[in-house]
DNA sequence: ATTATATATTCAAATAATCGAATATAGATA
DNA sequence: TATCTATATTCGATTATTTGAATATATAAT
């Protein structure tokens, strides 16, 4: 029972939600979702706790990012609301900004081309 | 956007999950939930109001009972949760003994019988 | 008209969730 | 070692949610 209701309050907010749709469609890593939805580091990273602890997410490291990423739906209802985000949610106008944001984000890692432009 | 928040913010309480499981079972009125779950009149029609309010189940009242049932599925998601709430939730421990406990209650409308009782 | 029954609502208290700002940590680089 | 960058966590304040107890409403029965 617990973890139904636990599931539902994970996804009662606005910025998990949004989180969770751009997340359905590729992994991503902190700053990425910080650029794509325009909110600050800290309440991007206490939402990821949250989905994470909910088992929502799964995280990895590679160097100093950490990537973001859809767990494995744990039962029918997570199977089908993951299908849902990728396929209903991602229609809408509010998640279709943010996915478009997000194309553009991870084709610009600025951060990142600026350090190996330094290196070459 | 908001929409979607609003859903899983009505599904995040144990109660309303627990109603939400029973009505995907039939129609009842507000005391046959009241006694499947063991919880005070008070509460239970509390959460009705907000699933009500919510969109996700509609009421219609016959003398002094008022009886609700789920609403038509708004969007996909809704569709897909209620067939879960059918197919799978109805599956697990908790939501099992609330079912059956509902079984018994509609079974047996205690009072209903004894006021026919009385005028037979 | 009074009483009884089913349901809804109000109120104040308790609990939980969210937030921005500041700080901490961990890995990379110099 | 010292420093930088990406991410996480803590803190106090604010806001939202849930609750029991009491009360209100609406229909039915006498």
């Amino acid at each position: 029972m617990k973890q139904y209701v636990d599931l539902f309050k994970a996804l009662s907010d606005e910025t998990r939600l949004r989180i969770m749709v751009l997340l359905s469609e590729e992994e991503l890593c902190v700053c990425q979702i910080e650029a794509a939805l325009e909110l600050p580091q800290a309440k991007v990273s206490r939402h990821l706790t949250v989905l994470r602890y909910a088992g929502l997410v799964k995280d990895r490291r590679d160097g100093l990012w950490i990537y973001y990423s859809l767990a494995e739906p744990k039962n029918e209802i997570e199977k089908n609301l993951f299908e849902c985000f990728r396929k209903c949610l991602r229609k809408e106008d509010a998640f279709k900004t943010d996915l478009s944001n997000m194309k553009k984000c991870i084709a610009k890692p600025l951060d990142l081309v600026a350090r190996m432009a330094k290196k070459l």
